[in-house]
DNA sequence: GGCAGATAGATGACATGACATACGTGTCGT
DNA sequence: ACGACACGTATGTCATGTCATCTATCTGCC
């Protein structure tokens, strides 16, 4: 097998097996690792748009995370707001429900966190890093999470509530 | 940011991003990654039952890919025979058709990888592969990309037709 | 003012993925 | 022989993910 095969393969059996993990840990909070992760963004990145928001997460790359804000928003956990200026434009934030549920989302994490540390424990990661980066870099989902590092160059809209 | 925490959210982006492009090379033979994988995986693996197939995928950890083979089949793509001994295992294999379209299927992913090596020129892979493989092996979905690789220890049913 | 085009978001369609459960078939104990 | 159990497969359900397309709203240009 080809090198660049059995990366792909292996990326992909971690990104499963980390996620079903991951699926496990939040399901006693009612949420899915997708969700879990748009309450971040919002918590960490204020009032967003729709689209600001797509360009924040890794997960959706399509579109626009429409249908996976609804859920949230029919469970209480996000606030959607219309732009009072334009009324094209969502304004979505976190209620104070979301940002209790935000907080045991991370407990939650934390756990997933120290189970994979135990696997690559005794590894050496700089290489491991800096390879992965190296190829998500050239793409949209890792620019979206350099955007998340780096605060600056934002989204391009501000909202109007925060004019 | 942890460091396994951005580890998993650069495999995440990687993945989708890597499944988008595969996708995108495999859409004009009318066929998708999980798909590919599973004739790939016939081709290679002689007649299989579900269980054994299922057990060397990488996509598709879960109960068995009842449905994913049904596509194919519908496709004219994947032959499912049953066992003459015991009814109740399944006998898959290739059609002419569907080993005629696991040869483009070869091209059409070697344009990925060519792809995917320009972006990790340079890089050293070692430790990289070293770490994957290390967390990969730790869960199913990575012991299927290992028997894979070693063809002993296969499935522990043969096919009557085998026999 | 008013319409063409652009932009944000919503929706339809389809294939996964994952979990739980149902069904069909074989095995084994008695 | 037959009934409980085990095992392989199929199916129901729900949430993504992706693409294409539709709708609502705004911007500019005339």
């Amino acid at each position: 097998m080809k090198v660049v095969e059995e990366l792909r393969y292996l990326v992909l059996a971690i990104q499963r097996e980390g996620n079903r993990m991951l699926a496990a840990e939040l399901r006693p909070l009612g949420i899915t690792p997708s969700q879990a992760e748009v309450l971040r963004v919002l918590r960490d990145h204020g009032p967003l748009t729709l689209n600001a928001l797509g360009g924040l997460l890794v997960c959706e790359t399509g579109n626009s995370p429409s249908r996976l804000v609804d859920r949230l928003v029919a469970q209480g956990l996000v606030k959607r707001g219309i732009d009072t200026v334009d009324r094209r434009y969502l304004a979505l934030s976190l209620t104070t429900q979301g940002r209790a549920l935000h907080r045991r989302i991370v407990t939650a994490e934390n756990r997933l966190h120290r189970a994979m540390n135990s696997l690559i424990a005794g590894q050496q990661l700089d290489e491991t890093i800096a390879t992965l980066r190296a190829v998500a870099d050239a793409f949209p989902a890792g620019a979206a999470l350099a955007r998340r590092r780096d605060p600056r160059q934002q989204h391009d809209h501000a909202l109007a509530q925060e004019r």
